[in-house]
DNA sequence: AGTGCTTGGTAACACGTGTAAACTGGGTTC
DNA sequence: GAACCCAGTTTACACGTGTTACCAAGCACT
């Protein structure tokens, strides 16, 4: 460590106040700019000229201690597991909630027990937690972000959670839509694609569930077939679903169900002559393949309704409830 | 505000240590772990089942604040940007520099400015940042973060720049690869998609250099085509292709390729017998779409790697230069 | 000449944490 | 019995910031 001159020098606000010639406390209040009329034109531009010279830049971590709470936004949520869908909303949900002042950072819950992960989460301090992804975010794991101090917890999910402002929408309906298209075109015998990979199942679960309720309702069969996400996993299955003799097949998710489609091409089965197809987010892959996928559709309220209740949640502890979430079918040429 | 009692009273460790009856430094010491010989094993359990009890969970910007260095990593980038290929790459790098305690969080650069965005990222006072897309990140950005005390930045680029570990891979060889592959099979009149998505011109205009740079000696054309994210406009685009008399195009992009794909379908036109298509990223969607998209394949260097020179360059101030990027063709239906 | 007001600025504390240094008994050594 | 040591704990400071008091000087008014 001898060549080491420690962990890199850091400019504060007090080299802005040396080089300036004033106090540090002068600093601080001429780059707030709170009580601005009480700063003369004269040393405010030496500060701010100073600051600018020194490429200053003040410290989060210090300012959130001192203001007792932080301006992070935290969306815990893998990076993969967004689809195209979700990652454009994500997008949007960054710049409205930037442009409110707050700073949107994602990060993945690489662990499985809620309550461990929550504790992740807590470590940051952040303003709000806006889990957007069914993750299992049970009563305990709010608890430990609350006793951290976060009391702002968003999440997508069905039912009301005490200390969560649900944004209700319930993922078991989209299998519904789904379902009830199929059964209205006289399918019987239902096949449902269940993503093997890591963190999907808290989505695939329910959508099966939707599935299986429409179908018990009208005496058809469900079928659930596992599949890993790739081309020989997806032909595996075509052949299975020939050998099964269903007639109708809910592929989770656009592209997973493309990749059926393709391959059912392959081994000589009609879409949808012989066996139906639907998809479900309503990717933009849907209408790019032949045939074109029907599919089932988010109506996601807007960013700006999101931020405008982690906003209300942050600084006034309560939010107007927001229109729920729906899903409708887009019908297309596979079904 | 009467009835808000404040921002929400946070458990700090001075609170564990009134529960165990012990000092503040005490408890410091069990939960560090750090002298462990020096405390009993009873006040220890004590300290620790207290710990447990009050839900505690350390105050990471506090004991940065203290350590004088975080444990953060800032990848910046947007979600949306990165394709299906660099996000399972993003999880993965996740994962690894996690087992090496470091939090790994995304933030989108809503700023244009590179300077401005340098500063947005400064505040956080990463460890690290890996900016593993061509963002513009000049020299002049690399001080704002030096002078924050972030002197461990990654890049992904084509040539070295001071005070960066670049991380070398030139995108203008996907547009070498593809247009070399294009140019065998006789073409000579290339059309390249170029998306007007927001952030993806830094990736776009290096490619189409690239194809350019073939094209120049071999005698071919090469006509940019402004392409926004969507059906109408890969409509409208497979007319152009045809009024052009073009007969090959580099598509950017699986995703814009295959886009253009299907709409040349739509029209009429052949593929590949009257014009080739070449995608890039090589995204499991070429391998769904028909005919199957032929595609310039990235070949990154492992998560551990760039985990491991990350570690090295935030501890020892320096690393082992990492294989460089290269790309490969994956012929398929489509050329 | 005292009193009060305004303008421009500073001293000093608190936020939650990690750790070097000091302290306290009780035992051991000359 | 004085000197020393050791295990177990605490006291005290520093990190970089925002903000509440407080202060100095200038000026006007009784």
């Amino acid at each position: 460590m001898a060549f080491s001159k420690g962990p890199a020098a850091q400019t504060t606000s007090a080299d802005v106040a040396r080089a300036a010639g004033v106090s540090r406390a002068t600093v601080s209040f001429v780059l707030n700019g709170k009580p601005t009329a009480r700063i003369s034109q004269e040393t405010r531009a030496r500060v701010l000229a100073a600051a600018d010279e020194l490429g200053y830049v003040p410290h989060a971590a210090a300012r959130s201690l001192r203001a007792g709470r932080s301006d992070l936004v935290l969306l815990p949520a893998a990076v993969s597991a967004a689809g195209r869908l979700f990652s454009d909303w994500v997008d949007e949900l960054e710049t409205v909630l930037g442009e409110r002042g707050y700073t949107v950072v994602l990060h993945g819950n690489r662990s499985p027990d809620p309550v461990t992960a929550a504790r992740a989460w807590a470590q940051l301090r952040p303003a709000a937690v806006l889990a957007m992804a069914p993750t299992g975010l049970t009563p305990e794991a709010v608890q430990v972000l609350a006793q951290a101090g976060t009391t702002a917890v968003l999440a997508m999910g069905p039912e009301p959670m005490p200390g969560v402002f649900t944004l209700f929408g319930d993922q078991s309906e989209i299998g519904q839509v789904a379902a009830e298209h199929l059964v209205a075109r006289g399918r019987r015998r239902i096949g449902v694609l269940m993503p093997t990979e890591r963190g999907l199942s808290a989505f695939a679960e329910p959508r099966l569930a939707g599935v299986q309720r429409v179908a018990a309702e009208h005496g058809a069969t469900v079928t659930p077939l596992p599949m890993p996400y790739g081309g020989e996993a997806a032909s595996a299955l075509a052949v299975l679903c020939r050998e099964l003799g269903l007639d109708a097949v809910f592929g989770y998710n656009d592209e997973y169900a493309a990749l059926l489609c393709a391959a059912l091409n392959d081994h000589g089965v009609e879409v949808p002559g012989q066996i139906s197809v639907v998809g479900a987010d309503d990717l933009l892959l849907a209408q790019i393949v032949r045939p074109q996928l029907t599919s089932v559709r988010y109506r996601l309220p807007g960013a700006g309704l999101i931020a405008e209740a982690a906003d209300s949640l942050i600084n006034k502890g309560t939010a107007q409830p927001l229109p729920r979430i729906w899903f409708e079918l887009a019908p297309r040429q596979s079904s």
